[in-house]
DNA sequence: TTAGATTGTCCGGCCATACCGGAAAGTCTT
DNA sequence: AAGACTTTCCGGTATGGCCGGACAATCTAA
């Protein structure tokens, strides 16, 4: 059982999860839903509401813009986002609106995307089914980042995760996945054939500059429209293309 | 002397501000920054990092893609956002690269931007020194909102936030801005010539539909290159349109 | 490689304060 | 207008956040 040393924000922290599933929610929902007193709750809800990370509008609380800001904020001050956004923008007119692109970088040991361009009339509002967190083995700009990690990192990763499947065609052997670090490390470009997401294929290319691995840069789409072999194997040079792109405006901005 | 119900939680808002401002600092740079002992500043770090808001890459801390993950599902399940979207890029395409299009609501009084799409190629790691959270009576987008929020609530923001100046050319005089009011409830538009922001302009039309009033859409520009009598002024009619728009999305969307 | 300086992490006690029950005030329905 | 429902307030209690200090880990400089 983890422990929090300030427990009190870990349960602002679970607050703030039970209204991003609610969207819109009053105290006593919260209180029920957290099976916590309602004078608790109250308190919690003011105090964030005071801080500015929630809106109180009409007798219900709701999350408020801040999380959008300080998110874009602290985006705005990565380095592979300062350098990665417009290639990643070029990437998405260049396979069109039927692939999706990704800037993903890690956390936690798991993938944390970005930058992920929506096409325009892309259906917002909808719960994303998509899983946030994948870890890193289950998907193509995971397996990227991973291949240029050192041994010792990508033992880490492993010991502290190890390989849990989320589709039927996840890798869960060890020695498969280094295999495929191997073969990913030659090829220069991760590829994810329904492993993260099923019916979803997906190529990635990690973005390095020295010992650092910034990230990777992805595209993902359906399986029916996304021949892996075919004349489609030039989104693979795309993406390569890209990450490459990323990497030297990297370099070229460290002096 | 505003208090905070829950403190711990308000501490580690300031926290996540020190982070915001230095983009990544150690346990000893945020303690300093806040005047606190160390091991305080490093429970906040450690309870920060276990929800996920932080990540401690390379022995310094950094905030987390979570906020913007948190901060783009809660924009989702935005009304406003979720029919205005589409609309908001359009206008954008419609106005050009020089000007800057903007999906704004109202929050606490004040001015928040859901939505404003950057065009390709914008600078982005600089520091924004737009300010983030304008009062409403300072630009075009928060003048057409209050124009269309009632006399009560107008009061209310009135006697809470007073007319603070922000550039010499600010509204400030009580009746002057009930005059703008109904000016812009005639016209449809709000305008603002450097009111929040020296040297820029822009239009604003408000997304009403019944009571409520949702937010609005505003095209901004430098003053240099946006005639607001001249031929410019299409933009106006581009604005209102756009709104009205919206507003047709969400009326269709409630049934 | 070894000191020295600096930083991050851990620990344990004390008292501020987060928590909670309960009561009051507000809101919506019938 | 009264009931049922919320949200908000309040004050006592014991929990846990806060802090000083010790330890460990890392970096710097000879």
């Amino acid at each position: 059982m983890t422990t929090y040393p300030v427990s009190a924000v870990k349960r602002s922290a679970d607050i703030v999860e039970v209204l991003l599933e609610h969207g819109t929610a009053g105290v006593t929902t919260v209180a029920a839903s957290l099976d916590i007193p309602k004078s608790t709750a109250h308190d919690h809800l003011r105090t964030l509401e005071r801080v500015g990370y929630v809106v109180n509008e009409d007798r219900s609380y709701r999350l408020s813009t801040r999380f959008l800001h300080v998110g874009e904020s602290a985006r705005d001050s990565h380095e592979l986002f300062v350098h990665g956004r417009d290639d990643t923008l070029a990437l998405a007119d260049a396979v069109g609106d039927t692939k999706h692109v990704q800037l993903v970088t890690e956390e936690h040991g798991t993938c944390a995307s970005l930058f992920a361009p929506r096409p325009r009339g892309a259906q917002v509002g909808g719960a994303t089914s998509y899983p946030r967190r994948p870890h890193l083995h289950t998907n193509a700009p995971g397996k990227a980042i991973l291949a240029h990690e050192s041994d010792e990192t990508v033992e880490r990763v492993l010991t502290e995760h190890g390989l849990p499947r989320w589709t039927p065609n996840t890798i869960t052997d060890e020695d498969a996945l280094r295999a495929t670090l191997e073969q990913i490390r030659e090829t220069g470009y991760a590829v994810d054939d329904g492993e993260v997401v099923a019916g979803m294929r997906g190529v990635a290319a990690a973005v390095v500059t020295g010992e650092t691995v910034h990230g990777a840069i992805a595209v993902y789409g359906a399986s029916g429209g996304f021949e892996l072999d075919g004349h489609d194997s030039s989104v693979g040079e795309l993406v390569v293309d890209a990450a490459d792109e990323i990497q030297a405006n990297i370099i070229f901005a460290e002096e």
